[in-house]
DNA sequence: GAATGATCATAT
DNA sequence: ATATGATCATTC
């Protein structure tokens, strides 16, 4: 167990010792067996840069370094450096906390500051050859942050008002709504436009791919 | 090929 | 049931 980190530049000396190296490489020092592929297991190239970097929040609605309030994003390339797949934040609150504020969000929180590692697939289904890039840190910056909050709080609204099923895929210039369970049949508790209370399909908030792809440009990545 | 909707594993 | 880690797979 790595002990969590307690400075930003104790995260970032950590981070940069990855950087290079293959998940063959960093998965041996946990003698974790690689599996095959992520079909089965996808969360697991992420939960192991968790382990290798001391992240302290397990599945708790919060920062995944707590001493340091940053967030930990694997961000899926080739090896061209073109971003795979968009980027999950967290679960949209359906039937609590409506009303909050954006400053007190689990999105602005999380998204405040990010350690980005980005890790290129080799081929199709080699796993262990992946390579890891070059770690990033972002903060949000004013510009980014009034589009992301806007997007925040026009889903927010839509939700507030009982119109959850009006939230679809397409809106949001940056975040988005996508749904996040474990099928298509999973619901939750929500409250409909008369203010009933009915079921929904839980959702999540996702970044979407050309945004990471615009903070990976700008941090020269060097694999 | 990109984007949306669906899905997988695990912890609490 | 709902949070974490996400990618898969079908549709556009």
């Amino acid at each position: 167990m790595i002990q969590p980190p307690t400075s930003i530049q104790q995260l970032a000396n950590r981070a940069g010792e990855l950087a290079g190296k293959t998940i063959a490489q960093i998965a041996a020092q946990f003698e974790d067996k690689i599996p095959s592929t992520l079909k089965r297991k996808k969360g697991w190239q992420g939960q192991l840069i968790e382990k290798c970097l001391g992240a302290d929040s397990g599945n708790l609605s919060q920062p995944d370094f707590s001493l340091i309030d940053v967030e930990l994003k694997t961000l899926p390339i080739n090896l061209l450096g073109k971003v795979q797949e968009s980027t999950y934040v967290c679960v949209v609150n359906i039937n609590n906390r409506l009303g909050e504020q954006w400053r007190d969000s689990v999105v602005f929180h999380k998204l405040r500051h990010v350690l980005w590692v980005p890790i290129a697939k080799q081929g199709k289904d080699s796993l262990a050859d992946s390579l890891v890039g070059t770690p990033f840190f972002w903060e949000m910056s004013e510009q980014q942050e009034s589009i992301i909050r806007s997007d925040w709080e026009n889903a927010m609204e839509l939700i507030s008002m009982g119109s959850i099923h009006q939230l679809n895929a397409g809106m949001g210039e940056i975040l988005q709504v996508r749904p996040k369970a474990a099928h298509s049949r999973v619901v939750t508790d929500s409250i409909d436009e008369q203010g009933n209370s009915a079921l929904t399909l839980p959702r999540g908030f996702y970044l979407r791919p050309q945004f990471t792809q615009s903070l990976l440009y700008q941090n020269l990545l060097v694999l």
